[in-house]
DNA sequence: CCAGTTATAGTCGATCTGATTATAAGATAT
DNA sequence: ATATCTTATAATCAGATCGACTATAACTGG
């Protein structure tokens, strides 16, 4: 499987393999606009710091970090991943980048400078499907990414390479799957259609390559939270984190749809949401909708501590 | 929600803020006994070592230090979690733990002296339902956790405690729920009924806790463990990376049985198995299973490519 | 040849799900 | 005032799924 020449015997001791260890967060929020995420540096970077011996923990370092760069405070936090891949971050440093995943609403914005929100759908054109399929995707990654299938080597490689292009992407008759943002991204990297893939490596005459970029690995840090929280809403009642305290129902449905990058069937949405009993009604109503009132809905928290897995269904097409 | 104050400014650079960080690994395979974790140290340890320079990256460092240590090599890994709590691994270190999940099978072995396979219910005896509800969790652990609950000091903080030992533990009549098994371990260390909970603070006269436990919070790395494994085979087709190349639909299901700790309705099972279309019949057949020779199966690789998320959907009840 | 064990096929009813239609209640335009 | 638009909410229907159960087949060991 893999090699086992590397190690020492044994145990080494003390600083000789000190690393440094990053903290990063995808910290989402939802507005009218679309699914937002939090950057500084104009857009190009994530919050992050370097977890410090003054941390208590993982999670309060990364507070800590993204309360100072953004006056942003965080609630809901869940770890994503941690990397440790040495080409993906630039230099020849070692960094071990522990990456998180924050959910907020906008609204609690503090004042502080160098932040700014960001709709997903810059940095991942090809990702947003409300309003059906993205021409993106056919007009400009389905040619490059045959391109780059056609150019392997033996017939296998460029088999499997259009295979996996056409999975990802939906191509030839699939159908689309939200959750494989990450295994998207990673395949434009992995055909250089993205610029942080031509980092550091070859400085060839590039075509305009889509969506915006990051930082290190930031981009593909923001791939994974997408990816992660389009497969957890559907388990798991985690969109109320991005809700503010009251809602109506058509409210809570748009950002799912933000969310996922489609459009859910209403009466199906409405029925799932009010069978759970995750919700309840207010009383109270709104008419800033444009047409009837609708209700207003409150999340039913105490449902969480009886049903410690409760999901939160959601009737996204299957196949 | 967090204090800001614990970072300076602006990022540190250099030697600083350097930490150490771990691999660990915990290594499943099932066999006739039921789920085995790879262990070191006559179980009481799981195998693991420090990330190093010359690591290519966290998933080879660990390949080369499980193979060190214990001759075993891995084949699917998963990442689990990475801890960094300061209390929970014994001295005042600072270390990081990036724990891995593997699955593999059994007859992999290579000799090596320091290993061992452990049975995951030595470690965590209240987690094996196939026979029923085990008799600790009523006569050993419920009467604990009352005590614990009424020991709080406040009425509302009783009520809680009493509520999610009820949730975790399926008391007062709710339904058991595999998935848990990381909450049920936490807590049971946060009502200091394993032994991990006792170290280093007051070594008072302790009544025999349940469960054999491990060095540091490797115990409750495999929890964190069994929870991701039981939760992943009922939506990914993992359970495969278990078995050997060919195998009967009863073994299929009670390998599945091993892992989630209870029973599951055989025709269903084989029902679902086969609808889903990731096992294919081989012709062969095989006499050793008792009664009336059953059909050898093979797991259908292919389709995996093919449909990169289809879950190995498992009719375990519900609630 | 009978009892025991496992394999395999099929049934039945309840529930869930996706899609569609119908009706209600407001705002706005003419 | 009436028509029309928008959104909210209720109801329906057929197909798929799921859990529990029954029946039959094929082999082994006394």
């Amino acid at each position: 499987m893999d090699q086992a020449k590397g190690p020492r015997k044994g145990r080494t001791i003390g600083k000789t393999n000190n690393v440094n260890a990053d903290l990063i967060a995808v910290v989402v929020a939802v507005n009218d606009a679309g699914p937002c995420v939090l950057t500084i540096e104009q857009g190009a970077a994530l919050p992050s710091g370097p977890f410090e011996l003054a941390h208590r923990s993982l999670q309060s370092g990364l507070r800590a970090w993204v309360e100072l760069q953004t006056g942003q405070p965080l609630g809901y936090i869940e770890q994503l991943y941690t990397f440790a891949d040495r080409d993906r971050v630039g230099a020849n440093q070692r960094v071990i980048s522990i990456s998180y995943l924050a959910l907020t609403r906008e609204e609690d914005a503090g004042a502080s400078g160098r932040r700014s929100w960001a709709s997903w759908y810059d940095y991942f054109p090809w990702e947003d499907h409300r309003s059906g399929r993205p021409p993106i995707v056919l007009e400009e990654l389905r040619p490059r990414l045959i391109e780059w299938a056609d150019g392997a080597d033996d017939g296998a490689t460029r088999f499997d390479r259009r295979r996996r292009a056409a999975v990802a992407f939906a191509l030839d008759g699939r159908a689309w799957n939200e959750e494989l943002a990450l295994q998207r991204y990673e395949l434009l990297y992995e055909a250089a259609l993205v610029e942080e893939a031509k980092r550091g490596g070859v400085s060839a005459i590039l075509a305009s390559v889509p969506g915006r970029s990051m930082i290190a690995d930031h981009r593909r840090i923001l791939a994974t939270a997408i990816a992660r929280l389009r497969s957890k809403i559907k388990y798991r009642p985690v969109v109320f984190e991005l809700m503010p305290p009251l809602f109506t129902l058509l409210q809570l449905q748009r950002t799912v749809e933000a969310l996922s990058g489609r459009l859910i069937n209403k009466p199906n949405f409405r029925r799932l949401i009010e069978q759970q009993e995750l919700v309840e009604k207010t009383g109270a109503t709104t008419a800033e909708t444009g047409g009837r009132p609708a209700q207003l809905y409150r999340f039913h928290h105490t449902i969480l501590d009886e049903r410690p897995v409760a999901g939160t269904k959601l009737p996204l097409p299957r196949a």
